[in-house]
Formats: structure tokens, sequence, C-alpha cells
DNA sequence: TGACAAGCGGGGCGAGCGTTCCGTATCTTC
DNA sequence: GAAGATACGGAACGCTCGCCCCGCTTGTCA
């Protein structure tokens, strides 16, 4: 508990596992073997289980990070002057994020990993920072009325995987153009 | 390759265990245990192989049966009146499909599994026969016409995951409707 | 620079799962 | 009903992957 400094090359080891699991996830996902993300960190995997306990508590590290940045941009839209723009350039940035980054469907899809507390938190604020983005743009008249968060919800997490497995950047643009379309108002 | 007739206690068994295999991926998707199946169809391990030679041939055998269905019905559809309605009628038969049939999400994520040539074959007819649909439906104004087949196979796998995730039926049929509304042409 | 704590690597264990093997049971045919 | 072919069950194998262990190395501090 006393959180003694870590020593120097014990330091440098685990941002190196950290980086490597973050890239290792963003490209293949929760699935890839931890011994993968040990063998990019240049370590072994006894040194990636003294720094994380489980690979979840590494995976959780890595998505927390990301999601953090996420919400962050969600409370400066939160401010902007045009309420139905800031809902659209939200949902793009994360239909963007998702593109390039298999780890965050795999944490919407809450596909067999439990992640812990700290994920649970984020995930919520995560919602509220969403939802205040869309109640505005539909106060504003931007954003259809007869939607909810649990929709909104279901249809961003099918949103980020048809982005995913859409190929080229010009199929992705177009499909996200046509479910964003379909979420205004009128 | 005679194709002698099979003994009637096998030829029951192959019934059964297609049968339990089609319950047990549309529940879990194809990552059942092949054992969890056997266990269902009453039969041992090795009589699941008997009759199909690997667990994808098992797999292969229970999606080709559902598309072939699906098929069916579009090519139906094909011959409709109205060739919007066609269209969104069924999107709609997939969208419910998808909701009860969890392999179904499975096969169109490609997600790991690499299925034979009779699925690719299927897939393939599957293809056309929504392309057809899909043209008609913007030939009569009903479709929006700046999207084609590949857009429209990446909205559709977002659209069946999102409305599996989506959790009760409302939800589900608000998701849909969200989607669908954004294919409409206007 | 020496001594001790802190950290490291990678071999190894166990669980889950696809697949195979083979001794036994069941059906078929005469 | 007996003999031979056919099919059955489930134990066992091998592979993958998460996780642990322990003999060795490296950093730290006097």
């Amino acid at each position: 508990m006393a959180d003694r400094p870590l020593r120097a090359d014990a330091r440098r080891n685990r941002d190196r596992v950290l980086a490597a699991a973050q890239e290792a996830f963003a490209e293949h996902g929760v699935g890839v073997p931890l011994d993968e993300i040990a063998r990019r960190a240049g370590v072994g995997a006894g040194t990636v289980y003294r720094h994380f306990p489980t690979k979840e508590a590494l995976f959780e590290a890595v998505v927390v990070h990301q999601v953090d940045e996420l919400i962050e941009e969600a409370a400066g839209l939160a401010r902007s002057e045009d309420p139905g723009a800031a809902f659209f350039d939200f949902l793009g940035r994360l239909a963007e994020t998702a593109t390039t980054k298999r780890d965050l469907t795999d944490v919407l899809a809450g596909s067999g990993v439990d992640l812990g507390a700290a994920v649970a938190e984020r995930s919520e604020a995560m919602m509220k920072a969403l939802g205040r983005l869309l109640r505005r743009g539909q106060r504003a008249g931007a954003v259809r009325t007869d939607i909810g968060m649990p929709d909104l919800t279901a249809l961003l997490k099918g949103a980020i995987y048809a982005v995913q497995v859409g190929g080229d950047n010009r199929t992705r643009e177009r499909v996200f153009r046509t479910i964003t379309d379909g979420l205004r108002a009128g």
C-alpha cells in the first residue's frame, strides 16, 4: 500500500508494457495473447504480471485512458454554441476512434470481459456526457426526439461496428452519414 | 462416395445433432463448445465427428440452411408490387432473424471462422438478391441513391449488431427505425 | 564496490476445447 | 439368432493461453 517509488528499470518496463498493450489491443482486440504483448514490449510474461495482476487489469488500464479522453472531448463539446453540431461531431469522433481501436468495440460489446470498477465508473461518466449532448441536440431541434439513451447506445454500438467492418474510408463515411441522417430531426 | 444409406440410428443421431447445433449456435454463436452440442443432442462427441468432419463443417451446415431461407424470402419480395416496401421489409426480416440467431452475426462478422465454399456461394447469392432489392427500391425513389452494396452491407452488419445488443423490443424497434429512416430517400 | 533488495525472464502448470481412437453396443442381413 | 458391418461413447491427446514460480540479474545506496 505504501507505494514506494518504482526502480528505474521497473518504471521503464511498465511504460513499455502499457504502450505495447495499447497497440496490440487496438489492433486485435482483447483477444491478443498476453505473450504477444510481452514480446512487443520486449519483456517476459512474468514482468507483465508483476505490473498488472491479470490480463483484464492491463486491458482496463488501457481502456480507461482512452475513454477518459473521449469524456473530456464530450465535456468540451457540451459547451459549444451549436448543440446539434456538437452532438454529431462527437459521434464522428467516436466513430473515428473506433475505426482504429478494436478494443473499444470489445468494451462496448461487453464481450466476455468483465471489467472492473474503474471502467464501470468511466462508462457511467461517458453515458452522462453523451446524454447531455443528446438532450441539448434534441432541445435545439437538431436530433429526433423519439429516441433516448438506451436507443442511442445500441445505435452507437452498431454504428461503431459498421464503421469498423466497412472497408475503405469512403464506405465508412457513407455509412456514418446514413446513420446520422437517421438521427436528425424531421 | 457411393452414399450407402445410413443405418437407422445413425440417421436419427445425425438429425439430433443438427437440431441441437442449430439451437446452440443460435443461442451462443460459434463459440459454444462442441461438447455442449453433443450433450444437447444426447450423443458423444465422437458421434458428432462421424457425421461432420469438423466443428466448422457443422456450423456451415446450420448456416447454409438459414441463409437459404432468407434468400428465398428475398426472391419472393423482389417480385413485389412495391419495391420500397419490399426492400425495407426484407431488412426487417433480417433484423428479426438476427435477433434470435447469434450465429448469423458471427457469419456476417466473418469473425475468425473461415467458412467453406457452400457458405461463400450462399453469401454471393444473398448479396445478389439484396442488390436487386436495393436497386429496385432506389429506382422507385424510396431509397437514397448515394449508397451502394458495400455501404449497405456494412450498414446491415451494424444494424444487426445494434439490434442484437439493444435490450428490449421497444429499443430494438426504435433503433431499426432510425437506421431505416437514414436509408430513405430525401 | 559490495551487499541486499527489487525486478526480470521464461519454463511450466492447469484449464478449456477441438479432434482422434478404440473397445463396446447396436443394427442389418441371412 | 449368429455374424459381420456399422456406429456409438467418452477417455485421452495436443494445442493454446492465462497465470505462477524461482533461479538469476540489475539497480540502489552506503
